[in-house]
DNA sequence: CGGTAATCGAGACGGTACGTCATGTCTTACA
DNA sequence: TGTAAGACATGACGTACCGTCTCGATTACCG
């Protein structure tokens, strides 16, 4: 690479300010939300001059996602494979669960929602961060289950994936009741009820668009 | 009352600036989203001074709020009862996500959303006059189903509604894929399987996107 | 006029803004001269917002060449006429002199002078208001004692006033020594020993500081 | 020195630098007058980094400074001694009256006395760089001139030196007029009226703007 | 039908935060 | 040790918006 034979000029990027800026920020977002960060206020607490923050994110709202990022990218376990999809699913959408329930989360994920909005290239990045990796595991444990036959084969998984999250978004975003462990697994075993195999079925193929019944 | 018995005095409240104020306020609204409105871009619009605004609305929210709860107010069906669930949810879901396709509400709707996270007045605000009404419609809904025999009596009707909601609040705002009449009506499907009494089900008709378990 | 006849619209200018902010630039300047006046500082001192200042000024430069010459502009004394050039310059250099002397006015004086060499817009009005008046009211003396008589027809006029004014500006801003009244007689006798008509001339006292020749 | 005698260690001062800083800063400072001169644009022309310009001058005045006399001091000639105060003056005079035509020096000189306004330390160094030498010279000029017997012994010295650069000055700084050689000359011959032995005199010639009086 | 009073448009007001820029210091790798 | 590069903390810049205020003009009713 040119760049890496020219070797590093001038003085590095401070680690230390990075850090202290990303901490600073998520501490704000959570007391204040994002439209009540000021970059002032993270400069300050972050003992750091604004300029350092606006050197290295564009606006706010880029700082404010890696900065959720980076808090979240803490032991972020991976892929779970518990053999079975209900197993899979509640691996996977529990522990997140139980994370959004810690902290008000739900103010910082419904203003990245919102600039995402207006912003193309925030929800780009938003969706690279927040939304895609999350749904690809889920993908996978469905992809699993029907090769398992544990589900139609004929799945409608993007379908599935909205059955999933969309309720969990749903009480985060809108409070109306819990996030809690009981709500997550009903969420899940509504779910497979709706997409299980309807027996005892006979059909084998009849026509249609996507559905593939395996029957034993 | 002491004041309505001494009739209303002084220059009666213009209904011509009330009207122009809110269509401005919906047209920027949609434009620009909340964030991107300002009150002097709205005054400015309308054709009318800021102080007239803040003299009948208290904040920029509050506006927005009521703006778009005016224009989505003209001709809002009342409850259906088509004799059957699915009738009843299509008939409350189907013209909702399609007013929803007409103009980017999800920029209004997401702002909402936002600023009722740290602001609890006009959370109560934004539940009481967009989502309580239309959970309540559903509620019923429900309600009728279960009397009429259609779905067991123990269903749990909280986790019903935000699976039917969850999914289309989800699409609306993260726009991942589009809230076609499709969509919604996969929606009730899937709900309506997986809240159907778990008896023996007999295949009613082999072909067909829609075709459904009918209990015996 | 047009103006006029629709009348004032809108809120008035706040007169007492207008002079907090002059008195609090003032006040700044010759505490930190121009460089070090900070129109947030301004803005504070004057418990004014900053936007307040920039509708009506529009940079800080020229803020303080108003607020100089409203400190100023109380009380300028007319243009004397004492009978004799000598008399009407000191009545003119004296007072002026007299006044640079009871504050740092040379540091506002030569930021001015600094700012008119790079900002033409400035150095107009930095002229109009500070330097033109003054070199037009000696100018004026000049002539009155032309016409009497008392000095040479064809003296050099641009000439004089730049031996009147030039050595005044230079202890101003040089502060080499002090801008005395007798540094501001000996001024005015050396410039009048220079264009005084150059006839044969007798001596009246010999020796001593303020001597002058009488022409017979 | 213990300094000295160690000789020096690790890599000499780089002379190329020096100069290029020295260069570049005379470019800027012409071009936008001090306040307009940064740093970084300094390092960036001069293809330096800005601690070395740091590491030898303190502040970004003295480094103007420094550069202004670098680039005057190539070439200064000698004090003359012509004979005549006359010849004398308009040797001093006149040269630096040409040097000043070239560039627009003024807008550097009026940021020097601004400067020095508020700085003592720059006052300083100001002074004994541009100001005393100059003024020294045309003292020294003076003083032959009187040991002559040119002008009288009682002249005094300090008022005649403001009389002649105070003029100069007062055009470079205010620039309400050129600063020919005709006002040097002009300055001259009043300064030498003005402080002429006040004997009978001879009118030479009548009329015309260069005639002067000739003792006898 | 003139007086009273609330509302209107306009726009200035005191604040707060924005994103940029310059100063003077620092930290690296290289010479 | 001096250098070029460039990141750093600090702090002022000029702009934009918020929510309040103060005008003169307008528009109803009430006596």
């Amino acid at each position: 690479m040119t760049e890496r034979s020219v070797a590093q000029r001038g003085r590095p990027r401070s680690e230390k300010a990075r850090l202290a800026i990303l901490a600073a920020t998520t501490e704000v977002l959570l007391e204040r939300g994002l439209a009540g960060t000021s970059m002032d206020v993270v400069a300050g607490r972050a003992g750091v001059g604004k300029a350092t923050i606006y050197r290295w994110w564009p606006t706010k709202e880029a700082l404010a996602l890696e900065a959720l990022y980076h808090s979240w990218a803490v032991a972020v376990p991976d892929e779970p494979d518990t053999g079975s999809l209900r197993g899979d699913l509640a691996a996977l959408l529990l522990p997140w669960a139980r994370r959004l329930r810690t902290q008000p989360y739900g103010r910082i994920v419904a203003a990245f929602i919102t600039e995402a909005q207006t912003n193309s290239e925030f929800e780009k990045e938003y969706h690279a961060r927040f939304v895609r990796p999350r749904r690809e595991q889920a993908r996978a444990a469905i992809g699993r289950a029907a090769v398992r036959g544990e589900i139609p084969a004929g799945t409608n998984v993007e379908l599935t994936l909205d059955l999933l999250y969309g309720p969990l978004y749903h009480r985060l975003l809108h409070r109306h009741a819990p996030l809690s462990d009981r709500f997550v697994t009903d969420i899940v075993d509504a779910v497979l009820r709706a997409i299980r195999p309807e027996r005892p079925a006979v059909m084998v193929r009849a026509r249609g668009d996507h559905n593939r019944v395996r029957t034993p």
